[in-house]
DNA sequence: AGCCGCATCGGGAAATCCCCTGAGATGAGC
DNA sequence: GCTCATCTCAGGGGATTTCCCGATGCGGCT
């Protein structure tokens, strides 16, 4: 029975190239999703052995998406794709589950040991990361914690992306005074009383693109 | 004897995946680059039929190495990958002699299809760009480097520090009225509808630090 | 002289944002 | 059991944004 793998990545081109790269590896990708919230509904209703999720996606990014996953799909394991090496996020994805980190710059092979050490239940992190893991764990103590709630953050991202209220609300499932509560929270915690600033906070916190 | 390609992206794990996906298709990659100089190189010995380009590579982007293969191997025809729909370098693209231009966002068959295409001596845009590219065409004579004006570019950058209608006018010393009628104005010319995306523009743009 | 882009103002209207208050449900932790 | 954080929802209201419509004056170009 083969290693049975959700893919997420907001690039379908990306994705593409990711899924025939893993088929020839007799790995089966049992759906693709190209943002977060997606990639979650996917995995509760699949329940693969293995999510890939890239980091900066849609609607959820991929550390909150595989936050939401350890709770509700205990079973299935996270990789979690990244662009840069320089990641800050290390430690915050370490928190959140994920069991496997792997950099876009490394060759394919590198994504099928993950896979695979993974599936086995061991972890998995891309050579050059190890620094960083170290500095994370050295700055445990004294690390400047977002104070956002995963929902929050989940709002923020949408806001920055240019959703209205409105959208955001309906986006979620959730009742607009309920989204704008979790706005109104969010700014009142970021000392932040206007859309820009939230905008320009969200994209240094990587959550958007610029 | 197959379409013979060069394929140039920084994210290693992309490209294999590409190139999967291209050999899946019998074309022949000839050859791999992770920089602009590397892709410029590499084409020049190699003399594909198609070079694959990354817009946004280390040492040199795609449209600037596109520029150079134009000089230097007249006879390798380009296709531009780029990440964002909203590009505005469709114009610097084209003027450099780029043969296609696909989004990463597109499936992988609209590659398969530029290859061919290309290769064939015909053009090929992704769809979703074609208005960006009547208006490259339309503002041909004059550089559309931004279709602001000062004062627009002023009130927007402005607006993306976060100060409202109210405080630009008197920061500019305009009537408030005024002040939205050059905000409204720049968001008609840039097709865009709310605070969050011209924030994230005028970011861009380096108008404003995130 | 006539056209046109630009900057300057104004009225009006719908939508959205921003902020306040209060409150029930759930789940984690002590 | 109880507290605390989080998520959910609601009413209300002033401020702001977004989008119409219109207008005047100035300078550059043909």
């Amino acid at each position: 029975m083969p290693i049975r793998i959700v893919l997420a990545d907001d690039h379908v081109l990306v994705r593409q190239g990711l899924k025939s790269l893993l088929e020839r590896e007799k790995f089966q990708v049992v759906a693709e999703a190209s943002d977060g919230q997606d990639a979650v509904r996917l995995s509760e209703t699949h329940h693969p052995d293995i999510v890939v999720l890239d980091i900066s996606m849609p609607t959820l990014n991929g550390i909150d998406a595989a936050r939401e996953l350890s709770r509700s799909s205990a079973k299935t394991k996270v990789i979690l794709l990244t662009q840069h090496e320089e990641d800050q996020y290390i430690y915050e994805a370490l928190e959140a589950g994920v069991k496997g980190y792997v950099l876009k710059n490394q060759v394919a092979s590198d994504l099928i040991h993950a896979i695979q050490q993974v599936s086995r239940g061991e972890f998995y992190l891309s050579p050059g990361i190890s620094r960083a893991v170290v500095e994370a764990y050295r700055s445990k103590s004294d690390r400047p914690v977002d104070p956002l709630t995963v929902r929050e953050r989940q709002v923020l991202q949408l806001i920055a992306e240019g959703k209205s209220t409105k959208d955001t609300a309906s986006l979620l499932g959730i009742s607009v005074k309920t989204a704008e509560s979790h706005r109104m929270r969010l700014m009142q915690k970021l000392d932040i009383h206007e859309t820009a600033s939230l905008v320009r906070y969200a994209v240094r916190r990587g959550l958007v693109e610029p």
